[in-house]
DNA sequence: TATGAATGAGAGTTCATTCAT
DNA sequence: GATGAATGAACTCTCATTCAT
């Protein structure tokens, strides 16, 4: 009878993770409300009816794919994050593609299009966001940048509107993967996304360093119309 | 008669845009597919009837919406990057901001949303979107960064990987005024976001200055991982 | 016009009631819950979705029934209730079998069998029920039997008991109607319940008249076990 | 082995009983269509499957619950009748309060709610019900006015007639205990109900017996409308 | 031209019933 | 025998679209 439980406790047990997986990618490729719950079902390979033994509603499950797709590379990151040697700059520049690369290339790249898109239908949604993706996300960005300030790596700047240089071109790449990307319209660039990420991540790093006429704002124009 | 007729007239001919504007403001806000074509009637004053005498159905409006909010903006942007003197990035310092911050404001930036959401459901989107949006619009980016390395203001770099830089976060701040923006939670420093774009463009270019180490390539990690 | 629009509209003004009537038939025989919303729109000559044109759901098609199917009844029976002469045992006996005649025989009849089955399900459905329905029936008949103590035709008695005495069986044959009676079963003697009607109050009001041996109370056996 | 077999066995022989009351008690608090057959299930103790065990259908289970919660009280009722003394009338006033009472108080009260209700969808229960409850019951009631009428007690009247005043109010009874009284409305009078049965009874008796100017009819109205 | 009543395909959800364990 | 996971037909309700007026 222990086979026998398996066989089926294991089925069961993996449903909810299968169900899951099908609605990230059914969600994320045609949106919310344009993917019926019946074909989450039939990708998950049970029948409509299964799909409601473990979600009460389809709005629950979309919370529950969020939730899920984000908290084990959040938790990851913050892994990463710890027990690293080499100055703050090259801790961002050595953490982050590497980071972002499993991230963009795992299912839970989709949720950034998700999110964006069904914050406005479901404000808890936002919260959730706000506080265990964006929060954190940005302080471990932002605590580097503090730090290669403190020790002279980087000049003195809005580390605010750095976090977010640095981080918004991430976020979009898994944007465009699952939008014009999806489309088959892949710009080659874009298909092996991590020499991107490395680029930029530098770029705007290098913005940062200390120069002779640094005046501790970026190089501004005077006149910003 | 004439002027009853005129009057008419004119109500006549500001339908369509009347019609464009509403289903824009919801189509962005709730999503195509969340969004009932009554509700877009409605907002626009017309009965749902009257909708369907302007637009076949439902999905020629989304694309008539998308068309016409992206090509006012883009014939804009094209006008104001010629006839403007000083170094490239000056140039690109000044008219990108002031630019698009005029896009930010205007309802046009929920496109971007838009576009990002519908474009796997409907794919012709995806290569007007290629077609008139991104492709000029990189183009007049590339063109003034190649300028800026032929005449030694900026070191050599991957202008393509540089144009992304500076522009997803700018389109970035577009999702986000439709995403957690439209949730109440703002973020302050996202509510004004003229300075942040402004330190945005100024940051990357800075990081394309020369400097005396400079090797052509931004300053990345020797062991990328 | 206003011929085109008289026509369109009669039909609209007509369709509550069409619903109302299709609905409370096909409610009372097959149960609130095992009619399909379908039927109901069906049987009034319109689609499905024409009904949610009305009533925003079944559970309130159910109550806009049960409401409008009493109303006019109470009232009917209010105003035949005044404006008449004789004693109070004349005026049971004339107006409670007429009136009882024309629930019996009309659809209204069937709603007791709807209160009954559903008022556990829809609470606020007892309220209504208790409050306008049984409180101002009861009143009625209590009335003329607090009248006819006062004046000597009735000796002194429980008059509630004696309402519920009189009423219920009336009660019970609309029931019956629309149970066994609609199973095809009908029992002749109630297939014209009028003779039994007038019989029924005869023989309580009977019960009540002044008698050489009367105690006050029925004729109760000494030991009631 | 043989303790362990027993109680095993004892609760197994219990189980149809267990299914049926807890079944009674859903179907007539809820109505047979909008009780679910795990709930049935749940509330006898048992998982939904055991219920498919010992009844083939939902359908099949609801005709079990009525044939044998009638089945006990009819016989009950019968055998009280017999081997009592007194006159027609006293053994009327002596059993029927007596014998109602007790099918007032036990769970079988709900089943002429559930018999009403469902007659109309499951017509072999309406013959049922007609020869095995109805049928006896008014023999029972007939008789006894039929041997009052050959022994003077009672004067000439329709005995169909008065058996249906006499029982009519003690089925109402039931039924209200189980619609309006069990929304809580519990009307003070019906929460103990035998004094209104014995009152009730007693009545309707005391209408029947004679009096100087018995014509044999109750004392109808000369102009009934 | 403009309306909005009407439609009916289709979506989310429920639940009687089955059957592998 | 007993279970409860799974099924899928059936139900309530929605909404894009039509068309008589």
């Amino acid at each position: 009878m222990s086979a026998a439980t398996t066989a089926r406790q294991r089925r069961k047990d993996a449903r909810p993770q299968e169900l899951l997986d099908a609605a990230l990618e059914l969600f994320v490729e045609k949106g919310f409300a344009a993917t019926r719950s019946e074909e989450v079902a039939v990708r998950a390979g049970v029948s409509k009816g299964t799909l409601y033994l473990y979600y009460p509603s389809k709005e629950e499950l979309l919370k529950a794919v969020i939730q899920q797709a984000l908290a084990a590379k959040i938790a990851e990151g913050r892994a990463m994050a710890q027990g690293l040697q080499g100055s703050p700059g090259d801790k961002l520049l050595t953490v982050l593609p590497h980071w972002w690369g499993e991230v963009y290339r795992s299912p839970a790249s989709g949720v950034f299009k998700l999110v964006i898109t069904e914050m406005c239908n479901f404000p808890e949604l936002a919260q959730f966001y706000a506080r265990e993706v964006i929060e954190p996300g940005s302080a471990l960005v932002a605590e580097q940048l503090e730090a290669g300030m403190a020790c002279g790596e980087f000049r003195r700047h809005d580390v605010r509107s750095t976090v977010y240089s640095i981080v918004m071109p991430l976020i979009m790449l898994c944007l465009h993967k699952h939008s014009l990307g999806a489309c088959g319209m892949v710009e080659p660039m874009l298909a092996d996304p991590d020499p991107f990420i490395r680029h930029h991540v530098a770029l705007v790093l290098d913005g940062l360093r200390h120069r002779p006429d640094a005046t501790g704002a970026p190089h501004t124009s005077p006149t910003p119309i």
